[in-house]
Formats: structure tokens, C-alpha cells, sequence
DNA sequence: TTTTCAATAACATAATAATGTGGTTTTACG
DNA sequence: CGTAAAACCACATTATTATGTTATTGAAAA
């Protein structure tokens, strides 16, 4: 059976150390490159006989963030999993990691078994989220209560963020545009907002 | 200890049985509604003495399948936590399933450890999702290869979409407004749009 | 080295959007 | 019955956006 080969960037030694250990108890997995920084890592890396294939990548690195380093990473190493490990949850994070290509993201509270799961299931193809950050993107996607604003302004919105011109709403909705004009001036003063750009961003994340 | 309260509903008459068999060995989960479609468990909802805490719920449902009917049963009960089973992992019905307030989603090939580990998981206000539709879900937020875009012009979208307007975007970026129009006709010929809320939907959509 | 392309910029014009003020009508609620 | 909210509409003004044409400069590619 090939082995999985693993790198891992973590500055904390006494984290890194536990983990190599542990790692290195593991019959199929390898674990070819660590450092304690993004800097190091990108400097070793093309140096190195055997190409890691899952990446242990700790959130918070001095120097270049674990954060910052995923872009510069993926782009050295395309086909890199990375596993993001991190103290806290913040949920602007586990965004901002998954959009640069991040596959799995977890705690680092999560034990070594966990952290092994995650391996396990991303050399599978797989991805692994601890329940903490399964749930904030879960809730990210689950509806608002009830929208502060009316069916009607709604609509609206509707038409704005589908790309429509005020001329083309009315014509939908067959009233006059000043109709829609007056519904789009209660709608930025209900939200407290003042342009287009704004009302679309605010559609796209779920706040109206 | 406070038992966990679990519903199901499963028209699979096999899988719900070992459902409810598999959970019925289990000393802090007690089962207290079992139906085979929405419509009876709506029924059933309201003449019921223990109101479910979580949700087992089949995604391919005769009458009101799971996910048209996960949003008739959110209104009856907001709070409780729906665990979606499916057998095929569809992208849309994961999304659309997320997007109706289901908070976990698994395999129906998972093993019953797995849909118990769900359970408990959910009960402690966690979220779980099979590896596979994790992966589809960092797929989702995973950056396009590259932008047909310069990076100047990707500058401008950023721009266009955090709000701002061209007289903003010009003195953020040092160049004259008529510098950032024309970086705009560019970017609008380049992705064949003709309007800002294209842009923004593209962004979004992470299309750009 | 010629050509292409990105980034810069000016000038011009038409369309659309943002904002204000004021008004009517219908519907729902206490 | 009165009132408030929602939907409707008009008129007016300014700001912003969309679009066109043209041109210079520097860097990269052919």
C-alpha cells in the first residue's frame, strides 16, 4: 500500500513534536516535510524528493499567516489538501481558508485521533469539518427568520440583484418605475443602505 | 441525564426498522415519532407529548419529499435539528437541503455508528457531514484556476463590489476616474456583461 | 525589433440610479 | 371608525454609471 505523504507547518514545537510522533506511529502514513513556518516550507519544498500530498497547516504562523500562506501554498502545489488547524473558530476564517482552498478545517482541541480521521478521510478524496465549523457553515446557509422587509420590496430585490434595471422591474411588475423607485428608496432606508452594490452584497449573504 | 428526543421518517420500511431498532439500544436517545412521509408526521406533530429534539429525514420521500417538505416542517417546529439522509449526493439537493435549515446531511450508506455519531454530534449543537458532501461543500468555495482578468482589473472588482463608488475606487487606487471607467468597459467587454449587479452576481458566483 | 497588451487618461454623451417631496388608494388591525 | 402600513404614482434634481472614441507609455512576447 502506498503511503500517504504528509507535511505539516506548525510553529508551537511541543504541538509539532506530538504530532510527528504520532503521525510517525502510523503505518501508512509518511510524514516527508515540517517546519514551523510558511516561509521555511516554501523553501524546502522544492528540494524535496517526495511530494506531500496533505498538508497539516496551522492558522496562526508568525510571519506569514497560515491564512495568507494558502494562496502562495496552492500555488507552488496545486494538488496539495490542505487540513487547516486552528485555535478558535472564528467564522470570517474558516470562510476566508476555504476560499482560498482549504479542504478540511478543525480545531485544534480536536485530539490526534481526530486530527488522523481528517488524514485519512482527505487521502480518500473526502473532506472533514469538526462539528463546531460544520455548524457555522450549516447556519451560514440556513434562512433568516423573517426578512424585515415586505413581500412586495422583496420583489424588488429580487429584480435588482438578477441584474434588471429599474425600467425593466416595472415592466415585470407592471407598475410605473417611479413606483419602484419609491419601493427601492424604502427598501435603502429600511436597510440603511445607499446604493445598488451595497443591496446585492447584502442578498448574496443573506441579510435581507 | 436528559434523554435526546429523535424522530424519523423513513418510507424504507428495512432501513427504518434498523433504525429504530439501532436506537432503541441506545440508553440516552429515546424515539418518539416514526412515520413514513411528511405528511403523516405533520399530522402527528401536534398530538404529540414529547416534542422532538432532532430529525431523521429521508431525502427521497414519496408525496412531499424530504427537502420540499424540510421547510413545512421547520415552520411547525423552528427549532428542531434535521439531519437529511440520502443516497445519491447530489450538489443541488445538499445546498438546497442547507439553505432550507437542514443542519447535517449523510450518506445513507454510512453506517448506523455514523447516523448515531450525527445524532449525538447535533445534540451538542455540532453539525455533521459525511466526508464526501463536506468535500463538495469546500469544493464549492474552492478559487477557480485563474481569472480571465488582470490583476489591476481584479482590483476594480474588488472595488465595484465592496460598494464603492468609481470616484472611490479611483482615489483608493491613485488613478483618475476616467482610468478606473475604462478599466470597467474592459473588465464588462472582457466578461461580456453590461452592468454592475452582473459583476457583483459574478463575483459571487465566484465566476470571475 | 516590431507588435501586443496592460495601465493610464481625457473628453463626450446618454442612460440609469439616488434622493427629496408630496400625494392617492387599499388593506389590515385595534 | 380611525389609523397605520403597504403599495401605488408623479415631478424634480443631482450623482453615478454605461458607452464610445482616442491616445500615451512601458513591459512583455513574438
Amino acid at each position: 500500500m502506498k503511503p500517504i505523504y504528509l507535511a505539516i507547518i506548525e510553529d508551537d514545537l511541543v504541538v509539532q513534536e506530538s504530532l510527528v510522533e504520532f503521525f510517525g506511529l502510523h503505518p501508512t502514513i509518511e510524514t516527508v516535510v515540517v517546519t514551523n513556518s510558511v516561509e521555511d516550507f516554501l523553501k524546502l519544498i522544492n528540494s524535496c524528493e517526495k511530494v506531500p500530498e496533505i498538508l497539516l497547516l496551522d492558522i496562526n504562523l508568525p510571519g506569514i499567516s497560515g491564512l495568507k500562506g494558502l494562496p502562495l501554498i496552492k500555488n507552488e502545489l496545486p494538488n496539495l489538501d490542505i487540513i487547516m488547524l486552528t485555535t478558535f473558530d472564528e467564522t470570517d476564517n474558516i470562510f476566508k481558508a476555504l476560499s482560498c482552498g482549504a479542504c478540511s478545517y478543525l480545531s485544534k482541541r480536536a485530539s490526534l485521533q481526530n486530527i488522523l480521521d481528517a488524514v485519512l478521510v482527505v487521502s480518500e478524496g473526502g473532506s472533514y469539518m469538526s462539528p463546531a465549523i460544520a455548524r457555522k457553515i450549516a447556519n451560514f446557509y440556513a434562512p433568516k427568520k423573517k426578512s424585515i422587509l415586505t413581500s412586495r420590496q422583496l420583489e424588488i430585490v429580487d429584480g435588482i440583484v438578477a441584474g434588471k434595471s429599474y425600467k425593466m422591474i416595472a415592466s415585470d411588475l407592471f407598475v410605473s418605475i417611479d413606483t419602484v423607485r419609491s419601493h427601492i428608496k424604502n427598501i435603502y432606508k429600511t436597510l440603511e443602505i445607499n446604493c445598488k452594490a451595497e443591496l446585492i452584497r447584502k442578498s448574496f449573504n443573506k441579510e435581507i
